[in-house]
DNA sequence: GAAATTATTTAACAAATGATAAATAAGTAA
DNA sequence: TTACTTATTTATCATTTGTTAAATAATTTC
């Protein structure tokens, strides 16, 4: 067991890779936004963003893994998991300068790039290259929200578990149940029954 | 009811009030957009997005309702509404330049305000307020995204249908209720059940 | 307006999921 | 290792939602 993790364990995503794969930048630009990330480390168990609070900086994962919640009533509900080059932003924080409705907590060592959101904020009025890959940045995010959407109205918690298994599969070696089944709208016993069921 | 209808009916939306509540142009760039727009109606019941084609427009809503919807199985599920104002983007086609999964069927004969995604794009690379016009677009696509997702997977389905009946009050009038249902995710019986016990 | 069509509700039973509690397994720390 | 803590599974029963069919209501067409 231990054995196959260590064999899918990803490795260290280096920045060039993440910013590139979002849209391709000539130099001059992709420096600007080079000079203005710093790497940072934090342990596992590290609360990043904190629900109710003005983040100033969106961050890349490097390495790890990081889960987003927030609270309904009194249940912590799991909405996102990011992995290995995954952006870690607070939308309502990024877009609108509001306060997030959710906490990121590492789930792992990780390690960041950290990006000041003022700092962006001004590139994009600056630089028309920078203004388009802050574009592709979002729609590229809209992209998988969507998917996200229509896979959990779409399908059942049984499928929506098979497709999580077959598309990230180092989530579920990675991350513990409560939180999955959380992420999948359904009780972590409910989650216990159908693990149960499709073996 | 039908005087009701007629109070809520909403009003036309003015395309220089669409553009500058997504992000204020100064008027040489918002020109440019607006040459590159040209008004279109359509009857009711119209396919305007057929899924598996390249669309090459986006819309923008000046009167009427639209919804898109994909097939699962045999099932025509609902996933988005979209009313005076919204934008109607097929975003595999959009970001992506890829075949869409959804058809868009309008509820009512509509007016719309058609811009080639093609033409669009260009304006992206030539002026930076453009730019930065469209990534204002996808991030407060992403929001809705965002908040739809959290919706289905936080709340029971009698608290998304009464949020939706608080937050889109005219779409529960304007639209028949089997679409309401399956946007809902849940069955058109199940939203029956749900209606009669909220009385 | 009457007939035909479509939309919505109601009923009865099946299947899936939730809630609670207890049992087992896995992981952590002395 | 052993004890302790945390995670996961299993069991039971309640609640919600799905499925199918029929009844009622609303809308459309002639």
């Amino acid at each position: 067991m231990i054995q196959i993790k260590k064999l899918l364990a990803p490795n260290y995503m280096e920045l060039d890779q993440i910013i590139d794969t979002i849209y391709p930048l000539a130099s001059a630009s992709k420096n600007l936004i080079k000079k203005s990330i710093v790497e940072t480390k934090f342990p596992k168990g590290h609360i990043l963003f904190r629900a109710n609070k003005i983040e100033k900086s969106i961050y890349f994962i490097k390495k790890g893994i990081a889960r987003a919640y927030a609270y309904s009533d009194e249940n912590e509900i799991t909405f996102w998991f990011g992995k290995e080059g995954d952006p870690i932003v607070s939308m309502q924080n990024y877009v609108n300068n509001k306060k997030g409705y959710e906490d990121v907590e590492l789930l792992e060592d990780c390690e960041l790039y950290e990006l000041k959101t003022e700092k962006l904020q001004q590139l994009f009025l600056e630089d028309i290259h920078i203004a388009n890959w802050g574009r592709k940045f979002s729609e590229f995010e809209l992209i998988k929200s969507e998917e996200r959407l229509i896979s959990l109205q779409f399908n059942t918690a049984t499928q929506r578990y098979l497709a999580l298994l077959e598309n990230y599969p180092s989530i579920i070696q990675r991350v513990q149940l409560t939180h999955i089944a959380s992420y999948l709208g359904i009780t972590q016993v409910s989650l216990s029954r159908i693990r149960a069921s499709i073996k």
